[in-house]
DNA sequence: ACCTGAACACCGTTCAAGT
DNA sequence: ACCTGAACACCGTTCAAGT
């Protein structure tokens, strides 16, 4: 018998993001989804495969999240730096997602389509073929890199530990091994993220723009 | 009364990178660590405080594998490449390890060891404080970024399947709104990951000697 | 100090039965 | 077609008892 289904897809998925924003990787369960959804583990089974298939739907929603405009009569470069940025907020705005956006393989749509406007926009700099698939590739690993390293990086801040702390913690490390380490962690917590990666991106642009047109 | 340890640290962690290499994520548990090493679950937590703590064994075992010379003599773009391949290398040898790098804080010895050897070699570059930060994250950032486009990104190859399936996969793609996602697929599959690699660091280490001496 | 089995509170998922 | 409870085979970890 034909029965209707009680929840929409989109429903799943906002609400596993939701469950994930709050409660981290670990709060996101099958049972804590059904029971955030008033019903019992299996039904969720009805909208998804298993526990990857909804980890996916995660990572689709959040990289869905990703809003940029096309803009055609900008210079190339401007544009690349847009979509990275776009991708790099989205990605950066829900961070107990990003240990699934790194290491789940997504072929959804989202993914996609923020793939298809980078390779775009990287053309226009005159590349093609392999030159283009080098450039694409660089673009996403510095995103994706960039959203890595605040995650989990050596200089990342320790979640709920506070930067005088961290700094002491530098401080700490033997100074004739690890000098520049503790040099540079005063300027890592005083960096403002935004701007940081900006640069970041603005040293690939410049490498891209001297190889390209 | 004093017993003697029945295992060395380094003993559990070869154990435990072994299992992860042989098995995948999912066959690395307390309970498959110490069956490995003929003992019941809990003794394991004799040498490591809980889960998370054997995942940054591992990931201290993987990093730890990354060898370079010092060459203070070479120019510091050379040495900048030298150290960033190394660790991309020691990253790539273990796949299966490569989510637990990306996403597990790690503070090991290991860890801020490439990261002083990478800041060392972009001082040269006539960098410090914030800027010098920067070419570092830079180049972190591009590291762990091209190991998790390898891994997990848009045109990553499905475990296990074959080059004309994955090409077969974007063809099937609408092809008025991913025109370049598929004319670079074909060139994804044939590509070298080792020379893609050093090309994509060609591209931001230009960037870098653009800006610095 | 280190070892270890029993037990607990969880998981994801299979199965079978419902509408 | 979709829903759902019971049950199974796992987990990590606490506890208590051993040497």
């Amino acid at each position: 018998m034909g029965r209707p289904p009680r929840f929409t897809p989109q429903q799943l998925q906002a609400t596993a993001l939701a469950l994930l924003d709050a409660h981290g990787p670990a709060g996101l369960t099958m049972r804590a989804l059904a029971a955030e959804l008033g019903t019992g583990a299996m039904t969720i089974y009805n909208y998804v495969a298993d526990r990857e298939a909804l980890e996916l739907l995660v990572v689709e929603a959040v990289v869905a999240q990703a809003q940029w405009r096309h803009a055609p009569q900008a210079h190339w470069r401007d544009e690349v730096r847009h979509i990275a940025t776009a991708m790099w907020q989205a990605v950066r705005a829900h961070p107990h997602a990003i240990g699934f956006i790194l290491t789940r393989r997504s072929r959804s749509p989202a993914v996609f389509e923020v793939a298809e406007a980078l390779l775009a926009a990287l053309a226009r700099s005159g590349r093609s073929g392999q030159a283009l698939l080098v450039a694409f590739r660089a673009v996403w690993a510095l995103v994706a890199g960039a959203a890595q390293a605040e995650l989990a990086g050596p200089l990342a801040l320790q979640a709920g530990e506070s930067a005088p702390r961290t700094i002491e913690r530098f401080r700490a490390l033997p100074p004739d091994r690890f000098a520049h380490l503790i040099e540079i962690a005063g300027a890592a917590l005083g960096s403002d993220a935004e701007n940081e990666f900006s640069q970041i991106l603005d040293l690939l642009l410049a490498g891209l723009a001297a190889g390209g047109r």
